[in-house]
DNA sequence: TTGAAAGCGCTACCAC
DNA sequence: GTGGTAGCGCTTTCAA
């Protein structure tokens, strides 16, 4: 059993040399500390030829950073969030971060519960989603000089760092294109949710249908989490009872694929009877019969952004806090169901 | 700016009682070291109106142990290992771990550095899906006393736990459904890859056609990653140029997403010209037109015998290594597309 | 019942 | 140029 790790005082006995000296040669500072070529290369072979391994948890305790990054998603199986994480992953490993997840679920008990144990792990920054009634925990965070960055929606009343996309605008825009396409009765599905990002899609479907005078509905569904069945029940009986319904803009895409189940069980031809655009882009938009039209979100843009963003604070905590807010614009793909 | 962490040490001068005695109250061991209600009760109020939190780093530290475990993906993105990073998340954190992530593409090298780095990190376990050429690594960690799971598919080279699936049996029988339903040409589509996995679906194929003694062919194509777009052209060329193909088993969902669509642009109808049965069930499977027929594997199942035996392993560190093999059945959904 | 102190592996200040 | 050593926060043995 090669159990046996070596430590940095291993080298220096088994070398007679010091402690500090080994150090020094690990960290790159032979030069600036003028330690002979010749000492330096005697270390750096042994440490090879051992194959030693500094332990980064000792020196995480000792530097009080553990170089590890959390990201907090909804749910992390949920497309939107994997992509992302997908993303942030690759630009961490490239920086040296590594990324722990979790899900919130939505929930915020479970949000405070996850960002009270990272604290006791000195994780160098926080990516998050968040729940509803985060505010306090968010900035007690930041007030202890945590590195802070949300995403997806954001918080009115804390001057937190975020990336997000135009919402409201895009939501316009689509709205805008189904009325152009004819629309006279056009509904809007959405979460109940007063989350930032619902909220700004919903003001983008109202200003665009009152722009034009056509007069709109809406339908707000729960959140439904991994464990419960979908909102098509609650999707079919709505459709069922509004026939005139001739154009659907859906806030998100899973609610999208419910809706359309029940509108094809409903019998309504789509882009015949109803015209259909979905917020959040999904391969599958693609796949559908007929094609789906979507505001796709820029995933990997969103990623570096935050990557960007939390890296930069973690780099001038020293230097005082500066919230930095970002907003991205989205892309309407614009195919059959419209 | 409260800023100002609290150790055991603060605590102690502030209570003017030793470290020792709080250490003990904080974890539990009040009464096995007979120490005062009174005091105990003091500690603990003060631990309480402070908000003192444990630093898991020191006692990482100390104990040599992280309660982190590492779930090694082949693309985290995938929804397959995404709703099984879920259900693993979820487990963990009840049982008072937290999970690592990370996406090794299927690069060796990649994997290694993922791993090597981990080690350092006092990392409590690894669940792992191996690239190829990974038997050396895995052996290693195994030597030195890591616990290892394996998932999705596993090392005929190394005696090492996993968690796997029926895939030649579930194969086998897709395939044979797919005769018993009239196919006289089925064709096997897959990844070029000695991978286990891959390698007992072909087996399964090959064996059902065999025993009824029709004539089938196999198309193997080379793993796409994120970056690069799929397999879609050698699809089409390959539906393209074989006509008398009646029947298509796809060895995973995302061949069959492509695949459906060349065969749809093909004009080839599903199911009266050509029957489909894919493994690895997906949500959208249930969506499409026709809906597909698909081999469902039991995600949670797998996550929660994962869970079970890295933890086993973890726990039993001391009292030797026994491999535990575990293989779970899938399920065969049967819908329109057969 | 409680406390002192060693030590986990490492960094970096200070001394020689 | 190199080495000694304090100390990051914690657990645990041994002593009192």
């Amino acid at each position: 059993m090669a159990k046996k790790r070596v430590s940095i005082k291993d080298i220096a006995k088994a070398l007679g040399v010091s402690i500090t000296t080994v150090s020094f040669i690990i960290n790159g500072k032979a030069r600036e500390q003028r330690i002979s070529d010749e000492v330096s290369k005697k270390v750096k072979d042994y440490i090879k030829e051992v194959g030693y391994k500094p332990s980064h948890v000792a020196q995480s305790l000792r530097l009080g950073k553990s170089k590890i990054i959390v990201f907090m998603a909804e749910d992390i199986s949920n497309q939107f969030f994997s992509s992302i994480a997908r993303f942030i992953e690759e630009k961490a490993y490239r920086n040296g971060y590594k990324i722990i997840y979790c899900s919130t679920d939505n929930d915020v008990g479970k949000a405070k519960e996850l960002i009270s144990t990272f604290k006791m792990r000195n994780v160098d920054g926080f990516i998050i989603t968040p729940t509803p009634d985060l505010e306090d925990v968010i900035k007690d965070l930041m007030e202890e000089e945590f590195p802070v960055v949300l995403f997806d929606r954001w918080l009115p009343d804390v001057d937190c760092s975020h990336v997000i996309v135009e919402n409201k605008k895009s939501a316009f825009e689509g709205t805008d294109h189904l009325i152009k396409e004819g629309v006279k009765r056009p509904a809007f599905i959405s979460l109940e949710s007063d989350q930032t990002q619902m909220i700004d899609r919903e003001t983008g479907f109202r200003e665009a249908i009152q722009q034009s005078g056509v007069k709109g509905l809406e339908l707000k569904l729960k959140f439904h989490n991994l464990a419960e069945s979908g909102p098509y029940q609650e999707l079919f009986e709505f459709f069922s009872k509004n026939r005139d319904i001739d154009g659907v803009f859906f806030a998100t895409n899973y609610l999208a694929f419910e809706g359309l189940q029940a509108l094809d069980s409903l019998g309504r031809n789509i882009p015949k009877d109803v015209k259909v655009v979905s917020f959040d882009d999904h391969y599958f938009f693609g796949l559908f019969k007929p094609k789906i039209t979507a505001i796709e979100q820029p995933l990997e843009t969103i990623s570096e952004k935050l990557m960007e963003t939390i890296l930069n604070h973690i780099e001038e905590l020293d230097k005082g806090y500066v919230s930095r807010k970002i907003i991205l614009p989205n892309k309407l793909n614009i195919r059959e169901s419209t």
